[in-house]
DNA sequence: CTGAAAGCGCTTACAG
DNA sequence: CTGAAAGCGCTTACAG
């Protein structure tokens, strides 16, 4: 039913070689009698043609198509970045297909095989999987790929990433700077690097004060607002719970103020909260939490620009980890001592 | 670089047709030799095989991809109805591109040719056009899509919808019930529908009770926090500010209450609010916002399957319109007189 | 049970 | 300036 370069040319009368050079106005160097030329694209327009990119990207090994796996496209956090990238790539004439590892791992792996299925040109990813080694297939193929958020040790590639360590150091050694002295740490699955390092950067400041580590301040979740609400509870239910809790992640620190609000405990008079949060509802929450926040447009940006340095670039040897700051941002719910 | 059905044929010894026959493992109606079939699969394992789906798709004329186009994936409201509609998706074997169309017409537009050109099977859309027109020639061309959430009026198609009307009367009944006589609404652009009448419910509700449509009470936004955290306080600045609000969208209502907390003013006891919000933190905004909610994994499931039908229906007459329940659900934002 | 061939819709060197 | 042809990687009736 659809019209094609041949229904155009039998219309003008010509080859349809000579259509498919005219509607390709990009080379000048093709010289085309204006005639045919303007009758070729008032019969295309009339008959409204567009091209089957399908063929087109058969021919050109090229879909000016990208893929972008993200754990969960519902969680504000990665949906903002999500629309930062889509921006981009709008800009620059790509499509974005998205796609949710829902942090499995398995669903991880048939993803990318699915998404270079569809021949994408390149690839964003928050990987979840447990190794790299898909990655390293990906590397060895050639195949353009970028890591965000997320990242392997000892594997080097394309990254967009934060300090998290430092971020959550940071964030613990304030709430040590203001008297707190039981400070728990709720995280996310600590088999993803930046749980980990968050995690660590939690322990590390804890550990240049001669704090203990206390394992029952800790308390794993996964990504959603019902499992940190879940974990808040069993931290805060306990005979001498924390004064303070640093929350390393977004939905987790939603579900932290549930658990407070359900216990009907006084932030912060009765417990401080930090969170990783930047939810764009975070100055209405009851209260305002203090969080470090992240820069998610320029995420986004930076980590569509590096893709297609990459997809351009020769070879695959150059490799950039950039390193993005993120903001402490102080609001009503930690006490506040000395700043 | 990559392999294709040459390159095994070649190592199996075979023509490239057998192995795709031996790799479309569908018609059992194909009886190949168990010896060449072992064989073709064991070399296709070693070498990766992954179909190039250009190929394949431009062959079957069918892509098994689904577009999506929605204002805004950054609004939660959207992102989990795409994140639903992602989730029926992946059960039935088909990869989801989203597009945001933010709100701007002539973008739409040049997305739906965009994806039709990418040879979609099929889309899902928020529209937001003025008139249907483009609509209506991809009905003509009998090109299976479904709306979600915004609707034309006299153009019938497949549709998964809310009461919009019905829920802003109740929302602005419930408010004149607890005694507010001065109640303004807060509501995005009218030339969407779904804006148009849930304005309209609010109005029509004033009028029941013969209360007085106060233009000045009325004020327009754009989807964003911070537009509607303008229109709030415009209206919260009057001289004679209105007692309680009726916010229709999901952002305006996070932006509403910014504004109220920058004016100071007491929730509900200064100004009652109902909001169309369905953010997961709703429960820990300060105070919980008494909202109409939406049924967004419903929302997302229902369209999915309503295209899936339309998709495989010969003619595309038979149109349905499914009108979805939402919740009225009580929090603190308003003044309880009676219930 | 398997091969040879046509064709999906496009682009582009090769001629002329 | 324009035509004829090859080919991207796949599927599938048509033979045998």
């Amino acid at each position: 039913v659809a019209v094609t370069l041949k229904d155009i040319a039998e219309q003008a009368g010509v080859h349809l070689s000579t259509v498919s050079r005219v509607l390709n106005r990009k080379r000048p160097l093709q010289r085309i009698s204006e005639r045919t030329r303007l009758r070729i694209i008032e019969i295309a327009n009339e008959l409204n043609y567009q091209p089957n990119e399908m063929a087109r990207c058969l021919r050109l090994k090229r879909t000016f198509t990208i893929g972008l796996i993200l754990p969960d496209i519902s969680n504000s956090f990665f949906s903002r970045i999500a629309r930062s990238i889509e921006i981009e790539a709008e800009k620059n004439g790509y499509t974005v297909i998205i796609c949710n590892s829902a942090e499995v791992p398995e669903k991880e792996h048939q993803l990318i095989d699915l998404l270079i299925q569809k021949c994408i040109d390149g690839l964003i990813i928050t990987p979840v999987q447990r190794t790299p080694e898909q990655f390293e297939q990906l590397r060895l193929k050639n195949f353009p790929f970028v890591f965000m958020i997320n990242h392997y040790e000892n594997f080097k590639t394309n990254a967009i990433i934060t300090d998290n360590h430092g971020d959550a150091f940071k964030a613990t050694q304030y709430l040590i700077q203001n008297d707190h002295r039981r400070i728990a740490c709720i995280h996310g699955r600590p088999d993803l690097i930046f749980n980990r390092q968050r995690l660590a950067g939690y322990q590390d400041a804890l550990s240049a004060y001669q704090f203990p580590i206390i394992p029952a301040f800790q308390q794993e979740c996964d990504f959603s607002v019902s499992s940190g609400c879940q974990g808040a509870l069993t931290i805060l239910s306990q005979p001498e719970p924390p004064t303070a809790l640093l929350v390393t992640d977004n939905l987790l620190t939603i579900g932290t103020l549930k658990a407070v609000h359900q216990l009907e405990l006084n932030v912060p008079d009765d417990v401080s909260i930090i969170g990783f949060c930047d939810d764009p509802a975070v100055d209405v929450f009851n209260p305002p939490i203090t969080t470090i926040s992240h820069p998610l447009d320029e995420i986004g940006q930076q980590a569509f620009a590096l893709l297609m340095r990459t997809m351009h670039q020769k070879n695959n040897q150059d490799v950039t980890k950039i390193v993005l700051d993120t903001k402490f941002h102080l609001r009503e719910s930690t006490t506040i001592w000395e700043v």
